[in-house]
DNA sequence: CTTTTTATGTACTATCTCGCATATTAATAT
DNA sequence: ATATTAATATGCGAGATAGTACATAAAAAG
């Protein structure tokens, strides 16, 4: 792949974006100035027209980034591993080092996007269409299971589902409400051990 | 009591707030301007400033409003319903009528505040306190259920009305999401079954 | 009627906001 | 060198925004 014609960018793609999706992530979409952008993009705002398009685009294309790195580690930690039970477990876990690694962050998706809905029917879509790819691979994991026998025969794998991402959606507003990690993985332990007995 | 001494208030103060609250409600804490509420509230901006203070007092004194809601529901379907399964299947039914009562509407509480608790400690800290109550109240019904017999000894109530909350944390992001709702009702009422089987 | 009290209405300011029009800079292609 | 392409930088403008100063209106109290 050649050099580009003109004059060379001086941002990083990813790294434009990601910093982006940290202020967005904080402040909320709507908390969230273009000049606040700029600044911690290091990008002056036409360049970022320019790159990304705009406030919506910006957001919409850091948010994606987010739900990437979301299903990088679902592929790793549900997907990955046979014992679901463990696997699960594990997926909590590391989303929760995430939602907990600045303080009361939470998670990007559940946390800004449901007040950012309101004439934004793309951002909708986005919060929607993930909601629901989560529910059905989680689902394929658990009919999995259920033939493995790792989980009773007779469940209700579509319900589990909902009910696993269920406890997805509290730690994402719980660990934005500022409730501890600790109060809150040994929560997500506990409620694996409940809902895959 | 006597009729206050002063020119007599146009705006009734529930009404007024209840206007802010709906305003708040689809637009976000962020993406609602004291013009908008100025004119949802049929008030203009000095006397809004008078009766209730500034945005974030409006904000939150029409949030309380919300929150008292949703505990009379609580005491009238999980609290007061000798049947326990029964009671809870009905308080999210009723939380379902209001969360898509207009179109994609939500939980006022866990749709709007997450994104706005930054900078704001007092809203992160009315929305971890009323997680806390609900935490609380649903653990003390468990317990009585397990000692009623309706739920199996030895059953983690601590846990189980973490999990019983996380179904109301997801049905709100639903709704908000656009998932319709029977879908939403098929799922809580399914829920239930799992959880207090 | 006059004073006091409380609420409303007008108008203002200083700041922020988004988005763009226009210039400038830095690289490649010819 | 000159033209072309793509990025950055400056700065504007129309409108929104939060909050307030000041004047007006409507009631009770004296």
């Amino acid at each position: 792949m050649k050099r580009q014609r003109g004059r060379p960018k001086q941002y990083d793609e990813e790294k434009a974006l990601a910093a982006a999706g940290a202020v967005f992530w904080s402040k909320g979409y709507n908390g969230t100035s273009l000049d606040d952008l700029a600044k911690a993009m290091a990008m002056n705002r036409p360049s970022i027209y320019r790159a990304f398009g705009d406030k919506q685009a910006v957001y919409r294309k850091s948010l994606a980034m987010f739900i990437a790195l979301m299903e990088a580690g679902f592929k790793d930690t549900v997907a990955a591993n046979p014992d679901v039970h463990a696997g699960l477990k594990a997926f909590f876990r590391d989303a929760l080092k995430i939602y907990t690694s600045s303080h009361a962050r939470g998670c990007m998706l559940m946390c800004t996007a449901p007040a950012a809905v309101d004439g934004q029917p793309a951002v909708q879509e986005d919060l929607r269409g993930t909601i629901e790819q989560i529910d059905l691979q989680l689902e394929r994991r658990f009919t999995q299971a259920v033939e493995d026998g790792q989980v009773a025969a007779g469940t209700d794998a579509a319900t589990l589902a909902r009910l696993a991402q269920s406890v997805l959606h509290s730690l994402a507003i719980r660990a934005r409400a500022g409730e501890s990690a600790a109060s809150l993985s040994e929560f997500s332990d506990n409620a694996v051990d409940i809902l895959l007995g």
